[in-house]
DNA sequence: ACTCAAGGCCAG
DNA sequence: CTGGCCTTGAGT
């Protein structure tokens, strides 16, 4: 079996001998970990918590590293109450598919070195130095998939009263711009690319440039969805066209808003408790935003396009007629209006930045990026129309016909998500799952 | 039969 | 307590 020898340890950079506890680790902080479980240590740090740990560092706080460990994603539910040696846990498949995912990630790497050697004129490259510069020095971290929360009533609770699962998300998953660089690596740049409009639109104000470089992509999201419907129809026998199936989708379509947001511009400077509550309180918005800025920039009258490039029905039901005849009204109006891909942009950030989620740490931020969006849109919309005024109204009424839609659409999946026709293990029902607790 | 992440063992 | 090596056993 393949395995890598150059990887280190996430939390003492020694070698790596496996996965331990849903991590690439080495076999020392596997030990470690198992024990400190185990045998319900608890610990000291003698300094302010943040002592580094390396090879050589690594027995001298035990607290620290105990932290570390937790900090890069490893499960305590992955060490064994009842101590049986042998078998294989819950996470087996998530491990084959980060493997997978690995191996992708590093063929995509080696494509995109062999390219900007054969072709350093490329203008995509020179205009992306930045996400190259992410490329190369990120390490890729394997946790990303590892965190899916399980579903046992006492795991599932510690998940979602730690916040360690989402912090773990937040902190881990890779990067949307590294991602934005391998799907080019495989096909060049996108046509849709969001860079390529900036570049030729000179009239942008500066801030919008920067919120569309954090768009997010949508070749790395296709793979991720075409490998997630393999593997659950692999799995768990789902048919194409099901609910299950756009289910799997729309879940993620939500993994890739998270990862566009936490590499966003503002968004990553905030504390990751104030992501979390942002996200928790904006997710269906962003999710329902993203279905329908499809529609409107790439959609026809066919259907519902979805981002794999097939058009579907909706389901019977009448949550769901009224969702989407609700949802076609709202893709006429932008449609009408001829919104576009800045606006779009400045959108999602009015959503993410939200100053009326409650028990924000970084409030005042939080409200002054708001306001920095807003005046980025205005400005926009003043220097693209002659209408602009009314324009900007205009948005600000959809906005909130947007919000009622998700309301209504997060229902929907509720209602789902309790009937358990869903399929289990992802980040859509932890969302739903908060739900249910905080409301 | 093989794989590989669990737990166990024990010299240092 | 640490960490390298060993044993185990469900899943493939």
């Amino acid at each position: 079996m393949f395995m890598d020898l150059e990887e280190q340890c996430p939390v003492c950079g020694d070698k790596v001998s496996g996965y331990h506890y849903g991590v690439l680790t080495c076999e020392s902080c596997k030990g470690f970990f198992k024990r400190t479980v185990q045998n319900n240590k608890t610990y000291v740090c003698v300094e302010n918590q943040q002592c580094k740990i390396d090879t050589s560092k690594r027995k001298r706080c035990p607290f620290c590293r105990f932290q570390k460990c937790l900090n890069v994603g490893m499960r305590l539910e992955a060490v064994r109450a009842d101590r049986m040696r042998g078998g294989r846990n819950k996470f087996g498949p998530i491990y084959k598919h980060d493997r997978a995912l690995k191996q992708q990630k590093k063929a995509l790497i080696q494509a995109r070195r062999l390219r900007i050697e054969s072709n350093q004129k490329d203008v995509t490259f020179t205009s992306n130095i930045h996400s190259i510069a992410i490329l190369h020095n990120t390490k890729l971290n394997p946790n990303k998939l590892l965190s899916k929360p399980c579903n046992s009533p006492a795991v599932l609770q510690h998940q979602i009263t730690s916040p360690s699962n989402w912090a773990m998300k937040l902190e881990n998953c890779s990067n949307a711009a590294e991602l934005a660089a391998f799907a080019e690596a495989v096909v060049g740049p996108h046509h849709t690319s969001s860079r390529s409009i900036s570049t030729q639109s000179p009239r942008i104000p500066q801030l919008e440039i920067e919120f569309l470089q954090c768009d997010p992509r949508d070749l790395q999201l296709q793979k991720n969805i075409f490998s997630c419907l393999q593997q659950e129809q692999a799995c768990r026998h789902i048919e194409p066209g099901t609910f299950s199936s756009v289910y799997v989708m729309a879940d993620q379509l939500l993994c890739s808003i998270v990862e566009w947001a936490r590499t966003s511009i503002f968004f990553k400077e905030l504390k990751v408790s104030d992501q979390m509550k942002l996200l928790h309180s904006c997710w269906s918005e962003l999710l329902v935003l993203e279905i329908i800025s499809r529609q409107v920039l790439y959609g026809t009258d066919g259907g519902l396009l979805l981002i794999t490039g097939q058009q579907v029905a909706p389901h019977a039901g009448p949550t769901s007629v009224s969702l989407n005849q609700r949802g076609t009204e709202l893709v006429e109006k932008l449609r009408m209006l001829k919104v576009d891909h800045q606006e779009f942009a400045c959108i999602r950030f009015l959503i993410l930045f939200a100053p009326d989620v409650k028990e924000l740490e970084e409030h005042r931020f939080v409200e002054s990026v708001q306001q920095q969006v807003e005046g980025a849109l205005l400005k926009y919309t003043l220097a693209s129309s002659s209408q602009s005024c009314n324009r900007f109204t205009c948005l600000q009424l959809y906005l909130s016909e947007l919000r009622s839609l998700s309301i209504l659409a997060e229902d929907y999946l509720y209602y789902k998500h309790l009937s358990g026709e869903v399929p289990c293990n992802n980040l859509l029902n932890e969302m739903l799952h908060a739900k249910c607790c905080w409301t």
